[in-house]
RNA sequence: GGCCUCGUAGUUCAAUGGAUAGAAUAGGAGUUUCCUAAACUCUAGAUACAGGUUCGAUUCCUGUCGAGGCUACCA
């Protein structure tokens, strides 16, 4: 039973005898006391005088004393105003490190038998990963394990965008230009290969144009005739076709990337338990179509094009179907949502997608919900904020696109030399100092990227997230880093807690000690907010926390039992950062 | 034009409707005979504007201003 738990009980129950009033447990709401005050946990009593008919002095005078007379928790408590801040007893926090020291999952939910769908990445097959890669991609990550640690099942898919005319560009531009270049003979990544490609499609692209203005074709007119543009619309539908040498070089192609794709991945700690691909999946749709149109929730306009009509729901109206009978983006998006439910049967599913596209999942689940899907209700869109430089927006027109491999090892190099520079890595053999740097420089990065609420759009300066002070991943990491030494020297030899429980406790071992109280992760649902930076928020403060700890304690030479109580509290201490950084995929290092 | 997000210290970020709006960085002043100084302590500094609801508003509502996004028979 957890301490809140525990003082939610006390309370309704203080609120039934002495008010002769009914508060449902859970609807007794606690708040973390402020540092000013002494306690731990605050009840506000604002909402209740009506009930009490007191003043908000006396009504928090009379639960304290009842709380503290019948409660075995509650040790003291003073009213401050409307609030009345509880002091829990010694000997209560004693039983819940015990307890923390005991568990093996702490912290974690027994499995609750709900299956989640994680949608994240999704990268088209043109040009490598961005920086908005590893925000959508650690976002997603993240969540996954989040959500697996609150009992979940949970399968991470992504999917594909591996066929369109982008696609064809780069084929286009390699055929023309390419030479039978290939990853190994260019010694590069493969994705990054297709994306020069990529780019050289769309130079040469501006050059024809521009030629064929010169000699007096009108702009609009140029654009829609420059014969490479013709040639990749041709390619598009010799694809389309299935003509075996189109679909060859479109093979070959892919699987360069997606070897490309895999480093990175594997670089950045991310998985994927299924993916699914758009060129197995842009024609499904339809027979959902079909059953709207016989269902009457969509309808057919005159010339042939189907719609759906939401300005009931105050948007507009929306295609489905082109006139010619070919599928739109939505319509491939009802399919695979309903392939994936045959696939996976979820109660939810989360898409991780950028807040661009809140319309369009605002319009998709709509849908499904009007043809009466009945996992409709269990699709989430996790929008997510975009990534902004100090330059401004990332535009790729502009090549002021970060590129995700570049930046993971511009990370890295810093973390080397910043290491190096304060002479850190003494008695690290090569391998050892390299896995250091990655450790470091990747930790920075994902943490830099996590901490910030993901609804919001964000700043990344380049130079300043490569910090290693303050609310960063390094910090959490050398912290743990720090506690793993301490554990060392003690060689661990007071693994059992024997504390006297008149020993009371210090200032900062409470604060410590209330932080891992609190550690349980929760998902919160009510607002279907998913989210990594309060778990990135949660470690940060028990590194900064125990810090604090750290220099006002002297830990040896002292008293016996106090040793053994800090040890144990470190090893608490050590586990649950362990664990948080886990959650959002960051390691923690044993030394550095 | 319509719809959706977002406006908090110089800067980057916090704050289930609750107390004196927290951190971090940058600025100023300190701390190391001892367990990892990538640390710690002190100091100064902010809710875009105007109304409303409430015992109480950064949070909810309305309006103004500002930033971004969406508004394709593209994906």
């Amino acid at each position: 039973m957890t301490i809140e738990s525990h003082l939610q009980a006390a309370i309704s129950n203080a609120f039934k005898s002495l008010f002769d009033h009914n508060i449902s447990v859970s609807d007794v709401a606690l708040q973390p006391t402020r540092k000013d005050f002494q306690g731990s946990h605050t009840f506000v009593l604002f909402p209740y005088l009506k009930v009490t008919k007191k003043s908000p002095e006396e009504s928090g005078q009379i639960i304290g004393e009842y709380l503290r007379s019948t409660s075995d928790v509650v040790a003291d408590f003073n009213v401050v105003k409307g609030f009345l801040n509880l002091v829990i007893s010694d000997e209560t926090w004693l039983q819940i490190l015990g307890e923390i020291q005991a568990s093996e999952s702490f912290g974690f939910s027994p499995k609750n038998g709900q299956k989640v769908m994680v949608e994240y990445s999704s990268p088209n097959t043109n040009k490598p990963l961005h920086l908005g890669h590893l925000r959508n991609n650690f976002i997603g990550y993240s969540v996954a394990e989040i959500l697996k640690a609150n009992g979940y099942d949970v399968q991470k898919v992504q999917i594909v965008n591996d066929r369109g005319i982008h696609i064809c560009k780069s084929m286009v531009a390699y055929e023309k230009f390419g030479n039978g270049e290939s990853p190994d003979s260019a010694d590069i990544k493969g994705d990054h290969l297709i994306g020069r490609y990529y780019v050289r499609f769309d130079k040469e692209y501006k050059a024809e144009i521009e030629k064929l203005v010169a000699n007096g074709m009108p702009k609009g007119e140029a654009e829609k005739q420059a014969p490479i543009l013709l040639k990749a619309q041709e390619t598009l539908k010799k694809w389309e076709e299935g003509d075996d040498e189109t679909v060859a070089l479109w093979k070959k192609m892919n699987g360069w990337v997606y070897d490309g794709f895999n480093a990175t991945y594997e670089r950045m700690g991310v998985d994927f338990d299924k993916f699914y691909y758009e060129s197995d999946t842009y024609l499904l749709g339809k027979d959902i179509i079909e059953k709207g149109l016989e269902s009457g929730v969509l309808f057919k306009n005159d010339d042939g094009s189907v719609w759906i009509d939401l300005e009931d729901e105050g948007l507009d109206k929306k295609l489905l179907l082109r006139s010619d009978g070919t599928a739109v983006y939505m319509t491939q998006d009802l399919g695979t949502a309903d392939m994936r439910h045959a696939d996976y049967p979820f109660d939810k599913c989360i898409y991780v997608v950028g807040n661009e596209q809140d319309y369009h999942f605002k319009v998709l689940f709509l849908i499904l919900k009007k043809l009466g899907m009945d996992y409709a209700n269990g699709l989430y869109h996790l929008s997510y904020g975009m990534v902004d430089l100090p330059t401004g927006k990332m535009k790729s027109r502009e090549g002021t696109v970060v590129d995700a491999d570049d930046l993971m090892n511009q990370m890295v190099s810093t973390a080397e030399r910043k290491t190096k520079e304060l002479g850190k890595i003494e008695g690290f053999s090569n391998d050892q100092a390299k896995e250091l740097y990655e450790t470091l420089g990747l930790g920075a990065l994902k943490y830099f990227l996590l901490k910030v609420d993901p609804k919001k759009r964000m700043l990344f300066n380049p130079e300043e997230s490569i910090e290693f002070q303050g609310n960063t991943g390094p910090f959490v990491q050398y912290t743990h880093a720090r506690i793993a030494a301490i554990l060392r020297k003690a060689n661990n030899d007071a693994t059992v807690l024997e504390i006297k429980n008149d020993q009371p406790l210090h200032h900062a071992e409470l604060e410590l000690i209330r932080l891992l109280a609190d550690f349980p992760i929760r998902v919160k649902e009510a607002g279907e907010n998913y989210s990594p930076s309060v778990i990135a928020q949660y470690v940060y403060d028990l590194a900064k926390e125990y810090n604090r700890f750290y220099t006002e304690v002297p830990i040896f030479g002292e008293d016996k039992d106090l040793v053994s109580l800090r040890v144990v509290l470190s090893k608490c201490v050590a586990e649950t950062i362990n664990k948080g950084m886990g959650l959002l995929g960051v390691d923690v290092p044993e030394r550095m």
